[in-house]
DNA sequence: GTCTATAAAGAGATAGAC
DNA sequence: GTCTATCTCTTTATAGAC
């Protein structure tokens, strides 16, 4: 197999490196993980490691651009897909949330282990959060104008919870856990469209329970 | 003034200590906080810390069981003090937020840097969270019980999904920034309280404007 | 209760052989 | 592309004077 440079597949050990990193990175966070660990857990020794990266700070910023770019792109293309505006947020909820789960460990790193970036790399990936949380702001403005949602909250209001309520779903969601992945994007999806509606109001159009066509395992 | 000892009072070192430890933990992560950084932000040398702490691992421990305890017995006094079940869920979730939020050091770290301590002690941390989970899914159930919120997620789903909405907002909140916090507190429980109503009912009784009193600043 | 001095271990990163 | 060996700096924690 060979690698077509669209996922973070490991053929190489460049790639393998950034996902074996992330890994330790979450478990253990950036700066508990050491670069000995980080060898170990890749089978070489640690001088090995820096013939593939420049520093283990850079790893860390190469996940962060990595996710970030990754989820915005996933997110815009499954948002595009949408047939009317209350579908574009259940589509920008699942696949947000199926995305974090399933690449967690370069999720979580990106999400948590932000700070350990210097200054300036650290705005920079600041910026793509920023620009990739308008997505959802834009869908979130549309519903209003066309009043399908709730208009007691602002957009920024409404996007925080939103990404509350998804976000901290990393700290305790696990694959083996109790609930499987598409338990969770449904519960979550079904409390959102809730939290969202016009008091007052029956849901839109009964959006607790019919969420998108979930995927099978 | 003499400390009460009901509160994170600073009156003695020690108190400051872990005052001051929280902060520092929050801000740069227990791992990559030095007991040298410690003590200087205390105003001395780095074995002067040793008169009041056994390590620094002990100090990450006291601030976990201290501030789990303050806010289970904060937030339980709250919800006793409801009128009816509804305003029960209405106490917990403003309750939890406002200690969260104003000892924000202090819980932060205790929901982040918790797997920084060893096995038993984060275990025992972990049960005394375990414990104050079950306070809002009483509450949950005895609401499901009435029929006065949705049925058709389960109470382990419903107590996710808070606290996910909940939690988050450790990450982003900051008592200069845009939204204050009763703001916060306000259009959070806004949320919850239209996520949690039954599907295809108007809210309870209009439970988005109708938050509690509001404390003045 | 705080200090100076230092021990003992571990960190990130490099040099140069193979 | 990986190795051994090592440099240099920082870490937590202790000993013992004041």
């Amino acid at each position: 197999m060979v690698s077509n440079g669209a996922g973070p597949d490991n053929a190489n050990t460049a790639d393998r490196l950034l996902t074996v990193a992330a890994h330790l990175f979450r478990e253990k966070g950036y700066a508990a993980t050491t670069t000995r660990e980080l060898a170990a857990a890749l089978g070489v020794k640690s001088a090995s490691l820096y013939y593939h990266m420049r520093s283990k700070e850079d790893l860390l910023y190469d996940i962060c651009v990595d996710s970030i770019q990754r989820i915005d792109a996933e997110v815009r293309a499954k948002v595009a897909e949408a047939t009317d505006p209350l579908d574009e947020l259940r589509a920008f909820v699942t696949t947000h949330l199926r995305v974090v789960l399933m690449d967690h460990d370069r999720h979580a790193t990106m999400l948590l282990e932000l700070r350990f970036l210097p200054e300036d790399r650290r705005r920079e990936v600041l910026e793509l959060r920023k620009s990739y949380v308008r997505v959802a702001r834009q869908i979130l403005q549309n519903l209003q104008e066309k009043e399908l949602i709730r208009r007691d909250l602002t957009t920024t209001n409404l996007s925080l919870a939103i990404f509350n309520t998804l976000n901290w779903t990393i700290l305790w969601y696990h694959p083996d856990g109790a609930s499987s992945l598409d338990d969770v994007i449904e519960f979550l999806l079904s409390f959102i469209m809730a939290g969202v509606q016009t008091p007052g109001t029956p849901m839109p159009d009964g959006a607790a329970m019919t969420a998108r066509p979930r995927r099978r395992k």
